[in-house]
DNA sequence: CTATTCGATTTTGTATACAATGAATGTCCA
DNA sequence: TGGACATTCATTGTATACAAAATCGAATAG
């Protein structure tokens, strides 16, 4: 499962790539976006310094800094795992992100010129076919890559730069809780209908959509308070 | 100027208190706040070092978790150094903190008990008393305390930690852009009437309240555009 | 007098060694 | 059998050494 992402590592490696902390920054943040890394998966220094080819020092200020994004998780003297929020958070999550990025789409409404809309437009046609393609890795791809398009384009940059944070504690929590029948968290239509109200600067409607898009997002995902623990003692329980 | 701050660590270290990566965060965050540590101050690793005793990796890893808070700035092989947001950063900051301390305070409308709302009462009474003892230092402190308490009573702990690190950013646009002949930044009454709309639980006024306050804070400082480079043209200007 | 280049110093970047802590396993005794 | 304890291994915490880069100043050429 991880091998593909210890290949491709490898590969920049051998590439001759310069990696240096925001590489490795980079390169886990994409791995938890993509759902390839798990929440609660172990991240070792020495394994990750091996893997990417530098000392530990370098994998240290790496993991630091995802810390304080919250994509990864560190308690004093214990390996660092990635993030696992708890269903409590995981409301919180969506609650901060609807307000975030409806205040962002707002904005935004009216701002995008004509080949910003097109690009977006592009990323909603590729999200779509991967859909009918039942790619969900692509799917996911294009559909983070709107979600960010929109957060690096923020007139607020503040607010840009929490949105991209949000965007990824999500993802998180879309892999740690996604219904278990569920191949997709794909809603129809929903993106479409955002960008012709950006592009009609349509400010209120604009955030609305969002806000609503993120409430069916949430809708999709088992929320329901004791999952993981009880699992254990249904498996293997006195009865059995 | 940063002696005091370089006495108090001392002191600590005298006491045998065990220094950490978080207490140099948090000391520092406290010198930043209490603007005792000027925007663009130089923060080398090796002086911070010997101030707390401690060697460059601790220290290293401090600035790191800093510099991801935006309380400091580092660029590849230079010196770290306090954050000095640009005029746009601050409009943004202010706007951002409006929009986030807005909903925190509306969550919280009518969600604190007796002891809470006695606790921020003796907050903003000990503002008032140091504004009319012209002691800044005590006043900015209490006022501090009041948001800093608002942020972490915060329903929504996504938001909150959120707006903790804007009440930080605040403070510093604050140091950077108060206008030459203001002594304080102090709004009188509007502490006492947030306070009053939430434990009416008025959600919306205190939003509205807590957005009103915040403009009124940076309608108070000079952000006109072309500050400090043109000083130096019309002093040292070819006319002389 | 100004601009530029070179060198010395300061400061950060990285790797590594060693200490300290935690988790896991195995052992002993009741 | 079952639990307390000790041992071992894995992993992080910290300090330090050395390399690389930037900054500052002085000397020099124009």
């Amino acid at each position: 499962m991880s091998n593909n992402w210890h290949d491709e590592v490898l590969a920049d490696v051998e590439a001759g790539v310069r990696i240096n902390d925001r590489h490795i920054v980079d390169r886990i943040r994409q791995a938890v976006l993509m759902q390839r890394l798990p929440p609660g998966t172990r991240l070792p220094e020495v394994a990750l310094g091996e893997i990417f080819g530098v000392s530990r020092s370098v994998v240290r200020k790496a993991l630091t800094r995802l810390a304080s994004d919250h994509v990864i998780t560190q308690q004093p003297n214990q390996v660092a795992r990635v993030s696992a929020p708890s269903i409590e958070e995981t409301r919180e999550i969506f609650a901060a992100r609807r307000l975030i990025e409806g205040e962002v789409v707002a904005l935004l409404a009216g701002k995008l010129d004509h080949d910003q809309c097109r690009t977006v437009a592009s990323y909603i046609e590729a999200e779509c076919q991967a859909h009918l393609d039942d790619d969900e890795a692509q799917r996911i791809e294009h559909s983070l890559a709107i979600h960010h398009y929109l957060a690096d384009h923020s007139p607020n940059r503040t607010l840009g730069a929490m949105l991209s944070d949000l965007i990824l504690c999500t993802s998180i929590v879309i892999a740690l809780y996604k219904r278990a029948g569920l191949a997709s968290c794909y809603l129809e239509n929903d993106h479409a209908e955002l960008l012709a109200l950006l592009e009609r600067s349509d400010a209120e409607g604009a955030r609305h959509c969002v806000q609503t898009h993120l409430t069916a997002l949430e809708a999709l995902l088992d929320l329901r308070p004791q999952d993981k623990s009880i699992d254990l003692a249904a498996i293997f329980g006195k009865t059995g």
